[in-house]
DNA sequence: GGGCGGGGCGGAACTCAGTTCCCCCGGGGC
DNA sequence: GCCCCGGGGGAACTGAGTTCCGCCCCGCCC
């Protein structure tokens, strides 16, 4: 992975064959297709891992948990393995963007993190008006909120607090998707809540005056 | 086409070489890549044109009209393409679904569309708070819903009616994100409107009460 | 200690996608 | 006639990925 690095950053993706990288690595050509399944896996060793962990902890939900706040809490596991090598992550992010096939790679990556989540949610909407409907759509916008934030991150170079980002992008899904879980502060469920506001207000503003109003933040 | 088809559904996918193909059509290899610059193109061979077909749509967008509304409707033209050949696009269905190759190749698809769509929102977004962010999550919202109708139509042998199941599932998105366009019935702006709600309501619920309360549906 | 089986490693050769280079041929202008 | 041009086709090349086989080292069993 090193050689395989130094030599992308050097004379790019592309201009790299498989046999530099194992002269340059000192090993056999073959060693390489049995670590990397192919020249891409070299550029993504983590990806891997970190689905199986994403599917482990959906699996381990347990029961009761709110399963919009759970895929986006899934989704920070991706965020978290990014944020753990900024550097690496940001040399990465720049080759992606400039080379298709890494592209196409990467978008096979998210892809299974989408069904994953997706999966999950059809298994707790399951029964529900909608529920395959509505796991997908929450799945890709989580998705996409995630991805909204994670490159907003990688553009400023690694160097802004991630995970605030993420956490305002994903508290949009979050509160546009979730379901009510947070008890009231000092409400009873079935008690009238009124809320005022102005005809030409935005209608942002009315609905974060409506989530305060329930206790919800 | 019709040659590397035929023998796609014979032998399977990979099990076809272009040589294969172009021995029996006749032509020569270097004709091939003439047309259809990889081997994964002659099974999209219609993709490229729908892309600009959308980007012109959205392109020529008329000023004032509902953001969320117009990418749904982009996004029918993709549903209209796929049913305009309902047993090729059966078939290439199925293919795809067990191709790996394929399926990368198709999500490098679907993401232009997406970001066809995202652009579009983007440039309408633009100035508004969290702009590129609710256009990134919309357009994958409506991308989700679209192939959430689109598969389900496909599985069903291209027999049932494409366009109400998509209706219904972009739908869904489109009230869920749409912005207000209809007029206030009888209210002027500045005047004041009381929402009662339930505590124990669902945040969606509650959303729409706001909406319609606002006159905004 | 000596045979032995298995796993990690390496290399040679192969398949196939995609590219490059060059040729051929037909047509149309000069 | 000659030249130019553009589409088609083939030969040869590059490089990714695979297959097959041989090597060596290590632990294991007799």
């Amino acid at each position: 992975m090193a050689a395989a690095f130094r030599l992308f950053l050097e004379r790019g993706y592309e201009r790299t064959t498989v046999d530099d990288i194992v002269a340059l690595a000192g090993v056999g050509r073959r060693s390489f297709f049995r670590y990397f399944p192919s020249k891409e896996d070299v550029v993504f060793p983590d990806h891997e891992r970190c689905l199986t962990d994403m599917t482990a902890y959906l699996a381990g939900s347990p029961a009761g948990t709110e399963p919009v706040r759970r895929v986006c809490d899934a989704a920070r596991l991706v965020l978290r393995m990014y944020a753990e090598n900024p550097s690496f992550s940001v040399q990465r992010y720049r080759l992606t963007k400039q080379v298709p096939g890494l592209r196409a790679y990467e978008l096979s990556v998210v892809w299974r993190y989408e069904r994953a989540l997706a999966a999950y949610l059809r298994g707790r909407f399951a029964g529900s008006a909608d529920g395959t409907l509505r796991a997908d759509v929450i799945a890709a916008a989580v998705v996409a909120a995630h991805n909204n934030a994670l490159r907003s991150w990688l553009r400023s170079g690694g160097t802004a607090d991630a995970n605030t980002t993420a956490d305002h992008a994903l508290g949009c899904v979050q509160s546009a998707f979730g379901e009510p879980q947070a008890p009231p502060r000092g409400l009873d469920s079935g008690d009238l809540v009124i809320v005022v506001a102005r005809r030409d207000a935005p209608l942002w503003r009315v609905v974060r005056e409506v989530e305060s109003a329930l206790g919800r933040d």
